[in-house]
RNA sequence: GUGUCCGUAGCUCAGCUGGAUAGAGCAACGGCCUUCUAAGCCGUGGGUCGGGGGUUCGAAUCCCUUCGGGCACGCCA
């Protein structure tokens, strides 16, 4: 089915058309003068000149015609050449009843799906998850279920840092504190021991420790490096340490993530690839298109029309090693062999354009992907903290995930608890549900692309634009179903729709109508700040409804169940938009 | 230095494919609970959209310039 603005739009075309213009100009969109009418059209002030009339005439000759329409209930032609209209009710009522009996409620869904390959996350093992991988998790897994709501298949890969010198420099130092260790045995030809010799949380003390060292001694450094390269050779003691330090990391990982109701169907990482690195450099190496430059190998992915020039991508390092760009382009190369997909989109900090730009030329250059695949990276700005600097802990260190969880869990539950009718037991799960919705409302309810603030007793205020007052007005709505339920023992699903009776009820009903175009536009910029902006609105327009009516002791009955229904579906929207942004609402707050 | 993104109310943010009087929330102030969750609703005050130029009937939005800030810029990831 349609969107409601171009079903509009259609109407407004048709009149245009009838009255001997250019249909195109019958573009209808919301208004930006509530007060003064619900949509306008501004076409004809756009043709003015193309027809040589003042935009008054034209409107006034197209009004005529909208007039007969039956879409609008009111049409006035204002100076100099606005079209203001107001939509008939019972169009209206018609739509939203089409839209609750219709699948993914009207919105249009691909035509040709699309495999996509998401690629966020990015988490490194061996180092704990901490708030700067916030983003890229949250962000991805709304923009993941934005692409599948559309109907396009996405994979989600989580790509972890699994192989670089991090890798070496852990080794190396459990090397040095505990050198009897099998896997440093070299004349050792037995089975390893299956259980991990160190646990999660000494990984997560080892790797800063070691990370430091490695800047102040060389020999260290060397050491980590040499230790780096016999891991990726595949020595066999430290392949086996290796397994258990990305065994014990993934686990811990897996609950993070499962915290954040974040998964993925793809658990791989730079390790992932490895073995197709020699294959893919001697490629290019014989295309020629890989060449020798300062003792590196590397690609041209400069163009002319460059503002500035980019410098080539390095494929191999002087000595011979791979680097991030490396495992980048074999990733991509891995990709395109299991998936073939259409898209490839990135979902990372907004530090890493050029890498990826570099990265994506070059793919391009050396025939990675096929032509046509859109590489695409989504680059988001830091978290920061009230002072507006990279958030951190108030001893000014990098905060870890888990602490930041616990405390918005925390604060929530203290709120929480405050609801005579929520006992104990209940308030542990509701607390994490709602602050589950704060997080990630907070973050996604932000463009993407721009540093944001991360003010905890904001995003857990009940008030304003936040997670909770979305949650707060759906919990209203549930406990009116639930009632009704209880009182007339009918299906809420099974009622219809009447026309709208008063101006705020209208309202809602017209932000219903708008939910595909809003779906629309998400998926087209991969933005899930609309869908924030568009429930917080549809919040509002249910609350002022709410307020100024009492449903459940209303005596016309035919009334009642219209409002029921509209009540409905407009749970059901709301419902669909916390999914798709990746949290959920309880039954009672 | 070069490139790039950003600058909107005291604070945090929308709006940017050009359209009417630039919108929310927080904070401040004033109303509304014997009635479906007042975690709400209704209202008041608050702005040279960083500055300057240009294009246009019309600019927060497009172009140029300038100031201020973030970030990136071959052997890290």
């Amino acid at each position: 089915m349609q969107q409601f603005g171009s079903l509009l739009s259609e109407e407004a075309g048709r009149a245009f058309a009838a009255a001997g213009y250019d249909p195109s100009l019958g573009k209808v969109q919301v208004s930006a003068r509530p007060d003064l009418c619900e949509y306008q059209c501004n076409g004809a002030m756009a043709g003015a000149k193309q027809y040589h009339k003042a935009p008054a005439v034209i409107a006034g000759e197209v009004a005529a015609f909208l007039e007969k329409s039956g879409a609008f209930s009111e049409v006035t032609v204002v100076n100099p050449g606005f079209i203001n209209l107001c939509v008939d009710e019972e169009f209206l009522k018609n739509y939203l009843s089409e839209m609750a009996g219709t699948e993914r409620f009207g919105a249009a869904g691909a035509k040709n799906p699309k495999t996509v390959v998401l690629d966020y996350g990015g988490p490194n093992v061996a180092k704990p998850l901490h708030v700067g991988h916030l983003r890229s998790a949250v962000i991805g897994e709304a923009i993941k279920r934005i692409i599948r709501f559309h109907g396009d298949k996405v994979i989600g890969d989580i790509h972890m840092g699994d192989w670089g010198l991090q890798m070496g420099l852990v080794i190396t130092e459990l090397r040095h504190r505990y050198p009897e260790l099998p896997y440093f045995d070299d004349a050792f030809e037995g089975e390893y021991p299956k259980e991990a010799p160190v646990t999660v949380s000494e990984l997560e003390e080892i790797y800063p420790f070691a990370s430091a060292k490695s800047k102040e001694d060389a020999d260290y450094y060397a050491e980590a490096m040499e230790n780096t390269h016999l891991l990726q050779e595949g020595k066999r003691g430290y392949r086996a340490l290796w397994e258990h330090i990305i065994n014990a990391s993934v686990t811990d990982m897996k609950r993070n993530y499962d915290h954040l109701d974040v998964s993925f169907d793809l658990w791989n990482g730079e390790s992932t690839v490895n073995d197709i690195i020699p294959e893919m450099v001697r490629g290019m190496r014989e295309s020629g298109i890989a060449y020798e430059s300062d003792g590196a190998l590397v690609v041209d992915v400069a163009k002319p029309e460059d503002a500035k020039e980019i410098p080539p991508c390095m494929i191999l390092k002087s000595d011979g090693a791979a680097l991030y760009t490396t495992t980048d382009l074999a990733t991509i190369v891995d990709r395109e062999k299991r998936f073939s997909p259409d898209e490839i989109i990135y979902v990372t900090d907004k530090r890493q354009e050029l890498h990826f730009k570099q990265v994506f030329r070059a793919a391009e250059k050396c025939g990675l992907v096929k032509p046509g695949t859109k590489l695409c990276h989504i680059g988001f700005g830091t978290m920061n903290g009230r002072d507006g600097k990279p958030f951190k802990t108030r001893e000014g260190g990098v905060m870890r995930l888990e602490t930041l969880i616990k405390d918005i869990n925390d604060e929530m539950r203290r709120k929480i608890q405050t609801n005579p009718d929520i006992t104990e037991k209940e308030a542990d799960a509701i607390a994490s549900q709602v602050a589950l919705a704060a997080l990630k409302y907070g973050d996604l309810s932000n463009q993407a692309s721009k540093d944001y603030v991360f003010d905890i007793d904001r995003f857990t205020s009940f008030e304003g634009n936040t997670g909770p007052y979305i949650l707060y007005t759906m919990v209203r709505i549930k406990s009116i179903l639930a009632r009704y339920r209880a009182q007339e023992g009918k299906d809420p699903a099974s009622l219809d729709i009447r026309p709208a009776r008063s101006t705020a009820e209208k309202n809602l009903m017209r932000s219903i109508a708008g939910f595909s175009q809003v779906m629309d536009n998400a998926y087209e910029d991969l933005a899930p700040h609309r869908i924030c902006a568009y429930i917080y609105e549809l919040s509002n327009d249910f609350n002022s409804f709410y307020h100024e009516t009492r449903i459940l002791s209303e005596e016309d009955s035919d009334r009642k169940e219209g409002w029921i229904a509209l009540l409905c579906l407009t749970l059901d929207i709301l419902e669909t938009c916390i999914g798709i942004l990746g949290f959920s609402a309880p039954e009672k707050m």
